[in-house]
DNA sequence: ATTTACTTTTACGTGAAAGTCAATTTTAGC
DNA sequence: GCTAAAATTGACTTTCACGTAAAAGTAAAT
């Protein structure tokens, strides 16, 4: 038992290329294991690519997404690094939640304009 | 009156550079009149500049938030056009909902985050 | 008149995040 | 054991969204 997944696989799954999972390996965002040369993922990796997917999503950058991965790894034992990091989350709240403003507008803002699709359709509709 | 707006008021408002702003003229984002070769910026283009930036924050490309524009400047009047308008409408309003829960759990997870700073600082302040 | 503070255009540069291509291995299926 | 499919590395290229530097024009204040 014990399952692996190959690269591709999990290319597969979540929509990626081969050479974005790789790069994420030079980035030391994972880790997979290697049988011989070839990459062997395990679900924690998996799962691990998820969460850098999403962090992708809402636009972090990869050494964002580096650092709260190596926060999870090992939360740092320095009083100094410690608070910077609280800093530095409660910074990413805001922003996280400016983010969410953001697209709450614009969501309102595409009911506009697709009322207004809908609007001109009914008219060309008519017209014909 | 009629109010014009110099290219650094607005870099000072906004807190991006005159080249941002000149960039997004570059694109067709906006508009701005000239006295000269000077740029006057309305109160309508400072509007704009809001709405473009909104954009950016939510991850749009420039291309992607010309189109929302133009869709605002003239909106299409043939039934092809319009259609295919809507179902990008609808395909944008899926991508943010996915980015929305994106946020929530991501914000979630800063909650933890800081909640294993806070015992480790607990730790560390009880031991000295 | 000169300084100071902006503003302009043109053009090349940059960093992030991959994409693409080529040249080898490696592995799996038979 | 062979071959086709899959995986590897490495180098080069691309796209986006500006940054930066140079050279020059404008406008108001001193």
């Amino acid at each position: 038992m014990n399952k692996y997944y190959t690269i591709t696989e999990l290319t597969r799954e979540f929509g990626v290329s081969t050479r974005t999972l790789r790069f994420y390996e030079d980035e030391g965002l994972i880790h997979p294991e290697r049988r011989g040369r070839t990459r062997l993922f395990r679900p924690a990796d998996r799962h691990l690519i998820k969460e850098i997917l999403r962090g992708r999503r809402i636009g972090f950058t990869i050494s964002e997404i580096r650092e709260i991965i190596e926060v999870y790894k090992d939360p740092p034992g320095e009083m100094g690094q410690l608070q910077l990091l609280m800093q530095k989350v409660s910074v990413k709240r805001d922003d996280l939640r400016q983010k969410r403003r953001d697209i709450d507008e614009t969501l309102a803002e595409l009911d506009n304009v697709e009322e207004a699709c809908l609007t001109r359709l009914a008219e060309i509709g008519v017209g014909t």
